[in-house]
RNA sequence: GCGGGUGUAGCUCAGUCGGUUAGAGCGCCAGAUUGUGGAUCUGGAGGUCGUGGGUUCAAUUCCCAUCACUCGCCCCA
């Protein structure tokens, strides 16, 4: 066991769980073809430099979460750690910047070098969306809606909470980060480890400290909302106003920043209390500055990611998958034509598990875990004159029935 | 990367103050039932006690290391 296991942080996703997945990621795609977004995939891995270059220096992505290699040829090569990188360099590389606003859905696998726990893989899945091209606030407002659409179609909109802020343009930023610093270096001696390494690294990251010490000095720094010049407080007004108008729910944050450097505005997360330490379910915000970061053409944008596997956890009732009709021979010498209606029946359109071996019993044992519908018996006496038993696994009751009416009969079951 | 906890059957867990054949429930397989499932009964298979080393006459049990998981921190979806 020791010798053949996956890597850490990795796991098998098994059939039960990764119906899941694909429930999570079709409701994404569905609700965001609703807002007219488009499945796109980039690859898996790039250069090195496009996550590095985006990401920031003070980022712990980059500076000690990468999955990194040389490849043959001696590139520099990154598995992605997130999506938007990947995306934005499809827009200026693809020379996609022709056809703004570009509205894009994306799934998949991303990878992070991160010790893991509950919720936190080092291969884990997320399902974004980016709405390029678009600087006005109905962009935030939108996509924000699509999210919250997304988890109440998943069923967890009720479990999470929507917190919203606003980190500004950078001339406010710069402001209140120079407040923030000079506040806080009074307290030097008090704060955390961590936090001094950060008041020189990024400071507002400090904001969501939980270490106790730290937040009782937070208490009384100063508010980023405080430092919002006109224009960017007039831009946030104009977010949680759409958001009030479509009735979407949110808590303000004043102390929610993001982890990556490329974000400004409008800033959210849904978060939830069911996850332990990692309570965010799907955040995002705006990066109005990443594209021309990048090298692009200067290029609003704004879009969330989510944590599938979180989501996973948190997904109660799984709709149910399609329910097997059962075809069983009740002797061996009906197991030809078992075989033969088994095929036509999955050529019409039905799951049908056809048991491989067993006598009746047996067969009908397997049917009712695998909580089949019904099940049709092939009998030598019913089959001479051209007919079978369908037996309802619900209710137990059971008929003779003409084999030509068998698929009509049978549709009556989904 | 830092600190704590846990690793015994497919799953959930007992147990061994160091001592002969390591247990239960669930699940799995088979039989009772060679043309009738869900219940019940009977039987069976399945374990290098995470891995490696140390102490010992003897280690699944004690010690050390290591790996994995887990809780928290960092960070983040």
């Amino acid at each position: 066991m020791a010798s053949l296991q996956p890597v850490r942080g990795t796991h098998d996703i098994l059939p039960d769980e990764i119906r899941r997945h694909r429930h999570i990621a079709a409701a994404g795609l569905r609700v965001a073809e609703g807002y007219g977004y488009g499945e796109m995939a980039t690859p898996i891995f790039e250069f090195s430099e496009v996550f590095s270059r985006t990401l920031g220096d003070s980022s712990d992505i980059v500076t000690k979460e990468m999955y990194s290699f040389e490849d043959r040829s001696g590139d520099a090569i990154t598995l992605r750690p997130e999506g938007t990188a990947g995306i934005v360099r499809a827009l200026i590389s693809g020379g996609l910047s022709q056809h703004l606003p570009l509205k894009v859905f994306y799934q998949g696998p991303m990878f992070r070098y991160e010790r893991p726990q509950k919720g936190r893989l080092r291969q884990f899945h997320q399902m974004g969306v980016e709405l390029l091209g678009v600087a006005e606030p109905i962009g935030d407002i939108e996509v924000i809606a699509m999210a919250a659409q997304v988890l109440s179609e998943l069923g967890i909109l009720g479990a999470t909470t929507l917190e919203l802020n606003s980190i500004g343009d950078t001339e406010s930023r710069t402001a209140y980060r120079k407040a923030l610093v000079d506040y806080l270096s009074a307290y030097r001696e008090k704060l955390s480890k961590d936090s001094l390494a950060r008041l020189e690294r990024n400071p507002l990251r400090i904001l969501d400290s939980k270490d106790a010490a730290d937040r009782k000095i937070l208490e009384k720094a100063p508010l980023l909302s405080d430092y919002l010049n006109a224009e960017s407080a007039e831009i946030f007004a104009a977010v949680c106003a759409g958001l009030d108008r479509l009735g979407v729910a949110y808590q303000l944050n004043p102390r929610l920043v993001r982890g990556l450097d490329y974000y400004c505005h409008a800033a959210f997360e849904f978060t939830s209390e069911t996850l332990g330490a990692q309570g965010t379910v799907l955040a995002g915000g705006r990066y109005d500055s990443l594209v021309a970061t990048m090298g692009g053409p200067d290029t609003p944008g704004t879009g969330w990611a989510a944590g599938i596997d979180r989501m996973a956890l948190m997904l109660k009732d799984m709709p149910m998958e399609k329910r097997p009709v059962a075809v069983i021979p009740v002797s061996s010498s009906m197991e030809a034509e078992a075989l033969r209606l088994s095929q036509e029946l999955r050529h019409d359109g039905f799951a049908v598990d056809l048991g491989y071996r067993g006598n009746l019993s047996k067969r009908l044992k397997r049917a009712n875990k695998l909580s089949a519908a019904a099940a049709v018996l092939l009998g030598e006496d019913e089959m001479a004159k051209g007919s079978v038993t369908l037996r309802d696994l619900d209710t137990g009751e059971q008929e003779v029935i003409a084999l030509k009416n068998l698929q009509a009969r049978l549709s009556a079951f989904h």
